[in-house]
DNA sequence: GCGATCAGGT
DNA sequence: CACACCTGATCGC
């Protein structure tokens, strides 16, 4: 859970996704997203009355949280006080201290986070220098690249600090697979159970908070159906996303929510009562998205975890992962970084100090500092490393090292592939970094014999074609609409008016890197009969994955769902959506006689053997 | 009655 | 395992 304050320690007189204690006094207010964590105090009544008598603190934020914020009745009173602000379109805001009016500019910027709708980072550029301010955030590997105001021309901006989302910085969260990963997985789940019958039904057991609605309008289209949910009102200026959801119960896939779900899907019935559309009892199993990962070396990775007879988990983050936090890190090499959250288990002082290595080296030779610099700096609040401002301090031009700006999609899609030894231009810097991390994962490694070296040769070599399916981070704004958009939407997502095509494209996460491999194999698919969209993205399934632990997610156990779950399981490819495997070279697929022998000691309670430890629940 | 905080749950 | 959130109990105003 976010520590952070509400304060940077260059700009104290904005506050940040905190709003109660000393942030009441601030002069402007900044939203990331809109989620409960980081909008504490804003309901306060103590801000309210701030609010009635004044002329110039505003709130600011992304359009999509604006409209997200406005639609909770308890935040109305902020509407006459919300300032929304395009993406990447810098803007100047001038501080006002009402009392003495002194004032202080600051050049705000929003970027995309990927975390949920709406949500933003914020980057400050101004007297004190430029900092970021990451909110909570979810980008792929290479995203910070393709972020234009995070460069300036063709390098990338000198930023004194980073105020980090550091949920997952702990080597133990070193990979989490890639939203399309998860995405496909997900969906392949759902398509062997919805192409069942009518009857057959999903409910996405989703907690209540914005970010699933990606999953939504991808689980639409690929079913052509509606999710259906239990209120439409916060979307309703946001089309892309309200054409895929509904009220109408009449829905194969439910993400509807109520404090008794899970008990109403034990017993063969939908959070929103229904449990039947003509008499035909529904046959529902459940999909819980949530977060996993796994350690530097784990190769097998679960996406989805089954884990009841009808109940499953996906694979499903709104964070980044370590690896993915250090590339962004590494990529932006800002002066300080400030984690907001201390992960379980850790101090802030272990935070910290495995922060260091991320910062840039302000003593490093890359800065010359001239003889005669400290006698003609008069200038006390000068940083060392501003270059604007104290470039004359110093031999040539630029104090911050030279960092080149990386242009992972300006990779050529169509020409030949990189070269299978090379490593992908992905940060200009560092590619040894990841080796640090070995104090890590003994835990999640479960890896015997594999040579590390070999794993990441048969990556890359696979890495082909990926490089090119990066795409822009998420970019929610373009939900939105001025429009306020009514209910009474084309029941089907076949209807759906072309006039938002516009919209989809480049809102779903078929945009987002996947760090890992994909591989054209015709061999295996996650489930038969589907489309080439599918097929492209395919994941890999191991040759030995079949062998040991992909079985040990067969729980035998947990509640029925009536009598007739049995037959109609998911077939093994949906249990167990494996994600960046390379394939092992001395392993086989295992044959009937193999698998059915594994299934009959399932089946009697015996225990068999397993490499990703204990996942029975 | 309201808000803040904590425990316990999903 | 975490996350984001909810409910209910308790405390203080």
């Amino acid at each position: 859970m976010s520590s952070f304050a509400g304060r940077m320690k260059e700009y104290p007189n904005m506050s940040l996704d905190r709003f109660d204690r000393e942030n009441l006094h601030a002069r402007a207010y900044f939203l990331s997203h809109c989620h409960k964590d980081h909008m504490k105090g804003l309901k306060g009544p103590l801000l309210k009355r701030k609010l009635k008598f004044s002329l110039t603190v505003k709130l600011y934020c992304s359009f999509v949280t604006k409209e997200l914020l406005l639609s909770n009745p308890k935040y109305a009173f902020w509407e006459d006080h919300i300032v929304a602000l395009e993406l990447e379109s810098p803007t100047l805001i001038t501080l006002i201290d009402e009392a003495s009016g002194e004032r202080e500019e600051l050049v705000v910027t929003l970027l995309p986070a990927g975390h949920c709708p709406g949500s933003v980072m914020f980057l400050v550029e101004g007297a004190q220098g430029t900092v970021l301010y990451t909110g909570d955030f979810r980008l792929a590997k290479g995203d910070a690249s393709r972020i234009e105001p995070l460069h300036s021309g063709s390098r990338v901006k000198d930023i004194k600090s980073v105020y980090l989302d550091s949920t997952f910085y702990d080597p133990r969260f070193y990979q989490i697979p890639s939203r399309e990963t998860c995405l496909h997985a997900i969906q392949g789940l759902v398509q062997d159970w919805v192409s069942r019958s009518v009857y057959h039904t999903v409910w996405l057991n989703c907690k209540a908070a914005y970010g699933y609605e990606y999953l939504f309008t991808n689980l639409g289209d690929e079913f052509h159906t509606q999710i259906h949910v239990n209120s439409l009102d916060m979307f309703k200026k946001m089309p892309e996303i309200l054409s895929h959801v509904t009220t109408d119960r009449a829905s194969q896939i439910h993400a509807c929510r109520h404090p008794k779900g899970e008990e109403f899907v034990a017993a063969c019935r939908l959070p929103c009562g229904s449990s039947s559309s003509d008499g035909t009892p529904l046959n529902i199993i459940s999909i819980k998205p949530s977060t996993m990962w796994f350690g530097e070396r784990t190769q097998r990775t679960k996406v989805i975890v089954r884990t009841g007879a009808s109940s499953y988990r996906a694979c499903f983050s709104f964070h980044s992962s370590y690896s993915e936090i250090k590339d962004f890190l590494s990529y932006l090499q800002p002066v300080n970084i400030y984690p907001s959250v201390v992960p379980i288990g850790r101090t802030h002082a272990d935070v910290s100090q495995l922060l260091k290595s991320m910062c840039r080296d302000v003593s490093s030779s890359a800065v010359v500092y001239r003889p005669l610099g400290a006698l003609k700096r008069t200038r006390p609040e000068q940083q060392t490393h501003d270059v604007d401002r104290a470039d004359w301090l110093f031999e040539g031009a630029d104090l911050a090292p030279v960092r080149k700006r990386v242009m992972m999609q300006e990779a050529t899609p169509t020409t030949l592939p990189n070269p299978p030894d090379e490593p992908l231009p992905l940060t200009p810097l560092i590619t040894g970094d990841y080796m640090d991390c070995t104090e890590s994962n003994d835990d999640d490694d479960e890896e015997e014999g594999r040579d590390l070296e070999e794993e990441e040769r048969g990556g890359e070599e696979r890495d082909e074609g990926s490089v090119s399916n990066s795409g822009p981070p998420p970019r929610w704004e373009e939900f939105f609409t001025t429009e306020i958009l009514t209910d009474s939407q084309p029941n089907s997502c076949s209807h759906t008016s072309p006039s938002h095509s516009t919209l989809t494209g480049s809102q779903t996460p078929e945009l987002f890197v996947d760090d890992f491999v994909k591989l054209p194999s015709p061999s295996i698919s996650l489930s038969a009969g589907r489309g080439p969209s599918q097929a492209d993205g395919m994941l890999i399934q191991s040759e030995d994955r079949c062998q040991g632990d992909a079985l040990t997610n067969l729980d035998a156990g947990g509640e029925e769902c009536g009598s007739h779950t049995h037959q109609s399981e998911p077939t093994e490819s949906q249990l167990s959506s494996d994600f960046d495997i390379p394939s092992t070279p001395d392993s086989h697929r295992p044959g009937p006689d193999e698998l059915s022998d594994l299934y009959r000691r399932l089946a009697a309670g015996e225990e068999v053997v397993t490499r990703t430890g204990s996942q029975s629940l």
